[in-house]
DNA sequence: AGCAATTGATAAAACGTTTAAAATATCAGG
DNA sequence: CCTGATATTTTAAACGTTTTATCAATTGCT
């Protein structure tokens, strides 16, 4: 474990100073030629590295971003829509040579509310992904340091990027309703989430927009075990009923919008078992275009959302909040598209 | 964005030098009473909270480890296996005051092999998670950092942990002989990956110590498409055929051994697709006890590993690693138990 | 040639800590 | 009251950078 060469061994080696081979480094000051030849041959020779706690040290910033998760590291990694996320946010940090320290918000915080790492400033600012409760989300807000909420909103002016479910339900009750469905209801889960309000709002308006009727009991909620979208518990199952209970009316819904595709596949498969047939007697649409959507059978028609370039235009906020941060805050939503695969059914035939 | 107060201004508050006050915060030296109570009443008037990176680049450490995830970020966080491991990992470090720096390899090396983030000594070490090919293994390891295979194993003297896949195979073949079952299959991917290679040694160790009859045809391997796990391609359809070849002649194997969940369930299903009954027909055993092990139909009879264990030893190993370097190098096995549940057949009755 | 402007290089301070060594204060024993 | 021992506190260096202000050398212009 020999000791790396300091920038000091670099100008010793090239008669010069400190601050010259800095310069040269960081393509700053004006520098001849000859001597900068020069140190980038020491350099080389000595694989000279920055050191980068000197650096951050002096720079007054660590380059490092936190990425909290909320509650815990395998709640998070766990659901595949976040491994994308993460890999668009990832990606695009170290393109600019920034890097990513990482936390599950209940093991990081013994004493205080606030990570550790965020207290001793080993970060620049914090990445908060998850359905963080909003006491939490204020509390970093009111430290005013760079923050970032990915896959999530809050009413106070804090940086944030969604995918549109509002336009996402537009399109969806289009789609339906080109295709001949006028009874259409939407299921979703209970849990206070600015996604969850902002998909019905979309499909809520959808409806209205196609000339269809629609109401509060357009949309199925069932208050369900407030843990991990991953646990398929009571909520799903209380939630079939209902639907069931709908399914036979006289006036039953011929589509299904489900809040996403965790839990439109599950309705499909719950469907599926009762003798239901899917799209036949009723049409289902997803959001998120997990994986799974297309090995589903029939395959899932549901809404594509870019992950990765979800977690690339959120590095680029926070980047920006961090630099600049005066920069007014931004509340993005990102495009998506419906893709239509086999699970909804053409009526008008 | 208030700056934070520095251990100067708690020097100058409490009337003693920084000497003083770094000895109080850190339990070291000897300080008086009085002295140190009026130390903590300023920092805690404060809030003072000391600077990592000063500290870092005094000490000469960052207290942070490199988590590397191999190809990229996406591929590990999609492996659910990988999410319980990383949870482990994470509270462990994170309860002595450590950190982790996370990359995925694709992105993190552009110009040189070894992340960025190593060769400006950012990290204190690397754990390197997923299957790394050789060659970039030896790279760290000739670089004399410190460092974990996690879940993985090679044969230069490197820290590494994984489960005790030999073990496993001798579990659950003494578990099927114990239910009259004497002809067993195994099923294992191509791929050159130590876990796998333990675990068929375990199996046909088994095969032998319960006098079972078991050669090189005993494993059913296919080469596949060498990528993520999460990709059922072309592999376990030729596993299937052979699989499918195999039970149709005169000796047919009565239970089968997956190397994974994975695999045994994806098996599973093209069995129940076929009309071949699990686990009358042909019982299965999987490995790992993934989440969706329990809500199989059958019920998948598998080997639970204590996937926050093994991240909990990783983060001790490498620990002992980074402060003590002359430790000698560890190559644990975690043990690991059989659950049983439907997907074996009792053949004695 | 003389003066101003430009270019190239450097010295030194600063970032926030820890720690070894030195200095000072306190105390007990003769 | 002096001496040596012990307890407490401080001084100053070091960790590895970046950057400002300064200095020296070169060039351009009259």
């Amino acid at each position: 474990m020999a000791t790396r060469p300091s920038i000091f061994e670099v100008a010793r080696q090239s008669n010069c100073s400190i601050a010259t081979v800095s310069n040269v480094l960081n393509n700053k000051g004006r520098v001849s030629k000859e001597k900068r030849k020069k140190i980038l041959q020491v350099v080389a020779k000595l694989g000279y590295q920055v050191n980068s706690v000197g650096r951050n040290l002096r720079i007054r910033r660590t380059e490092t971003f936190g990425l909290l998760f909320y509650p815990s590291c395998a709640e998070i990694f766990k659901n595949p829509f976040y491994a994308e996320v993460m890999q668009g946010l990832e990606a695009q940090l170290t393109r600019v040579g920034y890097h990513l320290l990482l936390a599950g918000y209940e093991t990081s915080t013994t004493n205080s509310p606030i990570p550790n790492f965020l207290l001793s400033g080993k970060v620049d600012g914090m990445i908060l992904l998850g359905r963080f409760p909003s006491e939490i989300i204020q509390v970093f807000h009111e430290r005013k340091t760079p923050l970032l909420l990915l896959d999530a909103n809050v009413e106070w002016p804090v940086d944030s990027i969604v995918s549109d479910g509002f336009s996402a339900g537009l399109q969806i009750v289009k789609h339906l309703a080109d295709k001949g469905h006028r009874r259409i209801v939407m299921m979703a889960y209970e849990w206070e989430d600015y996604n969850i309000d902002l998909r019905i709002q979309g499909f809520l308006s959808g409806l209205q927009e196609q000339g269809l009727p629609g109401d509060e009991k357009s949309v199925i909620r069932h208050p369900g075990d407030d843990q991990s979208v991953t646990r398929q518990g009571t909520s799903h199952d209380a939630m079939y009923q209902s639907l069931k209970e709908r399914l036979k009316g006289p006036n039953a819904p011929t589509a299904l919008v489900a809040v996403n595709d965790t839990l439109a596949i599950d309705m499909v498969h719950r469907l599926l078992r009762d003798g239901i047939r899917v799209p036949e007697q009723l049409s289902v649409v997803g959001y998120d275009d997990d994986e799974m959507a297309q090995n589903l059978v029939p395959a899932l028609t549901t809404i594509r959302v870019n992950k990765q370039e979800l977690g690339r235009v959120g590095a680029e906020l926070i980047l920006k909040r961090a630099t600049q941060p005066k920069t007014p805050v931004s509340k993005l939503r990102l495009p998506v598209e419906l893709v239509e695969r086999g699970s909804v059914a053409d009526l008008r035939r």
